[in-house]
DNA sequence: ATGGATTGTTTCGCTACCGTATCATTACTA
DNA sequence: TAGTAATGATACGGTAGCGAAACAATCCAT
């Protein structure tokens, strides 16, 4: 596990992951979409509304609409907790597996590239 | 400059540096913003809209709506180009190198938490 | 000097996001 | 069994993004 990053190389790093997910067809989230997946993705279950809420210290409204769009895009899926009807699960895809396994290979292709 | 990751490591990086930034106070910019950004900061100018646009493969306007936002929170800065009037030359400016400087931060430190 | 090409901007209609406030549903508690 | 608390969703008014098309300014070639 190196991840030994200067400011510099973190910054070009990104840089090249960006433009790349930028120009890639895969349909462009916001930051906060983004970060919203990622979380889902690599963080162990179960995650609720409120909980994404707080860890990306935003509003439960803000969760709620990401999921619908990330949900219509068929990113992650939604279902009532059944130990408690209140709460909402939110769980992966498929699909939302694909988009960032394409992510991360962006990332790490970008990151080779860079390193020449 | 050891860029090693392996695409779960990628992700997971990904993942800390865009909660920190997500979390923080800086505004947040879309991606195509942020790309956009870096790219002016971080390649030897000059920097037109067109070539802009290019390198990102969106359209021209989006160049101008972008750097219209990003002025007006002083991270960017437009002047003509003396040499062939038509063009315009995107400069850099301290709020902006400050921005960056900070995410290199985030990302940074986000990555050293992420390696204990 | 005039016609065409090129640059960046603007306009149009539309969609999606934002925060605040409110709502409906479900759980708990006294 | 009320009454309260907690969860996620929705409504609202406003802002900002989008692509496509049209635009003004400038350059260049003839």
């Amino acid at each position: 596990m190196t991840v030994n990053l200067r400011p510099s190389e973190a910054l070009h790093l990104w840089h090249s992951a960006m433009l790349g997910l930028v120009r890639s067809e895969a349909p462009d989230l916001t930051l906060r979409q983004l970060s919203l997946l990622l979380h889902i993705y690599l963080v162990p279950p179960p995650h609720t509304v409120r909980g994404l809420a707080a860890t990306l210290g935003v509003t439960k409204p803000v969760v709620t609409r990401a999921l619908d769009s990330m949900g219509a895009l068929g990113l992650v899926r939604r279902i009532r907790d059944d130990r408690d009807r209140r709460n909402v699960i939110i769980q992966r895809t498929v699909g939302g597996a694909l988009y960032l396994e394409k992510l991360g290979d962006i990332i790490i292709k970008e990151g080779r590239e860079l390193a020449l």
